[in-house]
Parts: structure tokens; C-alpha cells; sequence
DNA sequence: ACCTGAACACCGTTCAAGT
DNA sequence: ACCTGAACACCGTTCAAGT
């Protein structure tokens, strides 16, 4: 109740997007406008632009963002800090304050960015199945996940209000529109969905992250954990199930396994949406509640 | 390749479970054991103990573990530090390295403390309906990560495989035992129900905590957000949709309407395990894989 | 308009030393 | 067996100052 007391007026700060400084483009007369190669194969050094000398290209929001994702994929955002991007860019870290008011709003750039990854499907395509959308996006949207492990803690923390994820959205909402499902239950097919996804991808993302940090092959890691885990002689029984949960037996792969369980939580969810689809047609959807 | 070249025999650090230090029980004799209030209501001073002196009670893991639950609570991680837990213990920093090697392992062993809050079923009850403890399962594991928001970056980047951990995820494989779901599917449907709810939980609380945060309820913050986003004239298009994404609508609050989507998700979730369920009843499952 | 150096108030962790 | 102080190599961010 005496929550307005101690700062008066000021609304609190909520994203980039929203209270974020404005953008500004370059105004560097030489530069070559969107020539910044999408894809991040020039992880070398940065030297050799146009002019042949070895000074690095001029700051802006869009480079700073594309490097941050670079860094963070590299290091993981234990090691990402404002003075290890600085030195990535040539600059000191005070430098980045021009751009960016906090280390939150440029990790909500680079989130953004990333959610800009997802292959959305041709939504005007009205003969395409839903069903074969819903897969396409769910997929896409894993490996994007997977790809990026440091984003799963960030989708939690903003809002995701920038033009990436609202593009995605918005191919979530028109997939599912398609499904036939009465719009008082799409929002909630959507949750079961791409939250499901979303969950997924992150353990996923951070077994394969792990893996890769030790050197070892994700069979090799599971075997090791396996056996770490069997020489713990308290542990020996209550393992006995947690096993099929964490690992593969009978000659399947932990990557066989992981795809199976995929694509078997997917079918199960595009068969409830059609379950539900059709409870929804013989059950009168409960009345919308009076307007306030 | 060249992958175990530089750390030529130690396997890498995976858990406190496995790696951490042996768990020693406090020696002293005038102990009460098992004292430790189980519920967090005594967050004042943690003077007065059954001494009457004002030096707090000594040190051993399960106390630790404890404070670092409250304080991660009270000011979420990025305020927690081996510091300010120390100083919340009467203690300085270097003394925690007693009890556990890195910080790591703390955040682990409250991570475990907390799973240890889901409220399992009854799995002796052979009379209940999977469905119902399916949905007790979900709804406790929903409240026990809303409560503690912290939680969900952590089940990501940790193996999970403490007590609490494993009595959890036990539950969760004897409640989805009963759906009459072949073997083949489980896995992919507890993948679904469960990370389903992880991203369901992870959203809602970080919602949650940002709006405590801001001294706002949960409508007024989502009308402060909304307001903002509608100022800025970009946006008036792209939010067209992503407003019910977001929001209620027609007089229903945000907490109802995220009710409403869970309930439906969790539902959903319940037709798609019985469609694959009769599914399965009429198709043979693809044949195991060979042993290698 | 854009970038810097110095400074502040923090971190996790190591190490030698105390009792 | 348990705890400490000092130190190392870091953080994000502010501020006054440079060009």
C-alpha cells in the first residue's frame, strides 16, 4: 500500500522497446548501408574493411547487437560482460553507454535479434496443412533455442515486445488460428505449445552447451554422468528410473532419444488441439464475462 | 578432436551430487535435530535461539541451504552473493568454502530444496484417476516456480539429480505409468506436460515478481505496459494482435485469464495423452533399435 | 556527436594464517 | 575442525572531461 510513497512519479523502466534511448543510424557518409553479413563466419579478426586499414567499422546499435550475439554464443553469458564486448569492438566499455542505457536493454537487443532466427511459414498459403506449420515453427523455433542457450533465461526476464518476437508471435497466432480451435482456447493451445518448446529447448540447449565445454560427445557425457552417478552407492537404487529419463538404452543415440520424445510431445499436442477442437463443438463455450 | 588434449585425466565438474564436497552433519552436541522451521515466516532477526544469546545458531549445510532459499526469495539472484548470504549468517564470505566448494554448488543444493516443495500424490491410491494426479502434479510444480522465479534459470543449467529432484521427477513417471500410454510415448509426454509448465511457471513468475517489484498489481502493470506501447506510434499496428497475447480483455483480469489458459492447456495436454494412448491400441510401435 | 580515464561499489575465489 | 583478512582479477555504472 505505501508502494508509490518512495518514488513518486517515475513508471518503472519495463524494456528497450519502451524506454529505451531512441535509435539513431550512423551517419557516416562511407558507410555501405545493411552490408553486415547475417550469418557470423567472420569470427576472425575484424580487421581488412573497405579502407584497408585495420580500424574496426564505426559503432551502431545494429553491430553492437550482432556482436553481443556472436560473444554470447561463443562465451556464454557467464563470460559476457560491457568491457569484454567493448574490447570486442575495439572501444572501452563506457563507450557502449552511448548506445545502450544498461546491460539489460543490449541483452534485450540481442534477444530480439535472435528471435528474428525463426523461420516463420508462409501464412498466405491457405492450402497448407496447419499441422505441417505448427511442426515447421515449433521446429524452427527449438533449434533457434538451441543454438542460443543464454536466451532461454532472457524470454523469462523481458518482455519481448521487439520486432522479432512480435513477428514470431504473430505466425504463432496465425498458425493456430487455422487450427479450427474456438478462439476462447487458442491462447492456451499456444502455451501448451511453445511453452513445451520452450522448456525443451532449454535443457536441451544447455546439455549440448555442457558437452561441448568438456569435450565430450553427448553419449560420452551421459556415460560419464551415468557412471559418476553408479558410484554412489546410495544412489544405486533410486537411479533405477531416473535413467530412461535421462538417458538412451537399447542402442538408441541420447540424440535418437531426444528427437523421438520431440516429435512424440508434438503429436501429442496437435492431437489435443483436435480433441479439443472438437469437445468445443459439441459443449457451448462458457459465457465471456461482463464488461467492467 | 584435440579435446582432451589440455585437461588430460579430470573429468569435468557436473554436479554437488557427485563432485561436491561429502555432507557433514554439525558435531555440535546441543543441537536440536531436524529443528530447522520447514515454512519461511521467520525472516525478522534470527537472534534469540534456544540459548537467549544473540549469536546465531552455527553453521551447517542444511542452514545454509535454507537462508540462501529465503534470500533468493526475498531479493532474487542477481542481489545474491556468497557475500551477502554470509553476512545474512553472521559470517564472512570465505567461511561458506567450508561447506561447499563454489557458489554453484549453493545454488544447486536450494534448487534441490525447493523441488522437495512439490507436492507429490498419493502413488499407493490405486483408485485415483491418473488425470486428477496428473493435474495436482502440474498445478504444485506451477506454485513451487512462481514462488521462487529464480529457480527456472537453474533446472536448465544444473543435472538435477538431488533428492528433491528425484523424488519429483519418480512422481512424475509413476503418475504417467498409469495412462495406459505404451512405453514407447511416455517420455515424450512427460516432456510435454512437464517442460510445458516449466515455461508456463518461468513466464508467470517473472510477471509476477516484476510487478511486485514495481509496487503495481499484475493489471496495472500490464495497463502501464500497454499504455507505453501505445504511445509509441509504431506500434499501434504491430500490437493489434500481440494485445491478447498478452492481456485480458472483456472484464476478465490478467491472474483469470491465465487461469483460463492453463486449465486448457493441462486439458489439452490430457486428450493428446488419451489420443495417443488409443492411438498406440491400433498401430504397432516402430521396432526397438538394434543393440550395438 | 561520440568516446575516454578514473573512480565507486561491488563480485567469486585463493591462500596463508589463526583458533 | 572451523573461521578469518588480505589480496587478485574481475564486474556494471557514473561522472567529468576530452575531441
Amino acid at each position: 500500500m505505501a508502494s508509490e510513497a518512495d518514488s513518486p512519479k517515475r513508471p518503472p523502466r519495463t524494456s528497450v522497446w519502451l524506454d529505451g534511448k531512441p535509435v539513431t543510424r550512423p551517419r557516416r557518409a562511407d558507410r555501405t548501408d545493411r552490408a553486415e553479413p547475417a550469418a557470423g563466419d567472420t569470427k576472425g579478426t575484424p580487421t581488412a574493411t573497405r579502407s584497408g586499414t585495420d580500424q574496426p567499422p564505426p559503432l551502431d546499435r545494429d553491430r553492437i547487437t550482432a556482436v553481443s550475439v556472436r560473444l554470447l554464443d561463443a562465451e556464454g553469458s557467464a563470460k559476457f560482460s560491457m568491457r569484454r564486448l567493448a574490447g570486442e569492438l575495439g572501444v572501452t566499455a563506457m563507450s557502449l553507454y552511448w548506445y545502450v542505457d544498461t546491460k539489460d536493454d543490449l541483452l534485450e537487443l540481442a534477444l530480439d535479434a535472435v528471435f528474428g532466427e525463426v523461420r516463420v511459414p508462409d501464412l498466405t498459403d491457405e492450402s497448407a496443412d496447419w499441422r505441417d506449420q505448427l511442426r515447421a515453427l515449433a521446429v524452427s523455433y527449438r533449434t533457434v533455442l538451441v543454438r542460443h542457450p543464454w536466451v532461454t533465461p532472457l524470454i523469462g526476464k523481458y518482455l519481448n515486445i521487439g520486432p522479432g518476437s512480435r513477428a514470431f508471435s504473430s505466425a504463432v497466432l496465425a498458425v493456430m488460428d487455422r487450427t479450427g480451435l474456438a478462439p476462447y482456447g487458442r491462447m492456451g493451445a499456444v502455451s501448451a505449445v511453445f511453452q513445451f518448446v520452450y522448456g525443451f529447448g532449454t535443457i536441451e540447449g544447455h546439455f549440448v552447451q555442457r558437452c561441448a565445454e568438456a569435450g565430450l560427445t553427448q553419449d560420452e557425457y551421459h556415460r560419464h554422468a551415468m557412471g559418476t552417478i553408479h558410484e554412489q552407492p546410495d544412489f544405486k537404487r533410486a537411479f533405477s528410473n531416473t535413467e530412461e529419463l535421462m538417458g538412451a538404452r537399447g542402442g538408441e543415440t541420447v540424440e535418437e532419444k531426444r528427437e523421438r520424445d520431440f516429435t512424440f510431445a508434438l503429436d501429442l499436442m496437435i492431437a489435443g488441439i483436435e480433441a479439443m477442437r472438437e469437445r468445443g463443438r459439441h459443449e457451448t463455450p462458457p459465457p465471456a464475462p461482463a464488461v467492467g
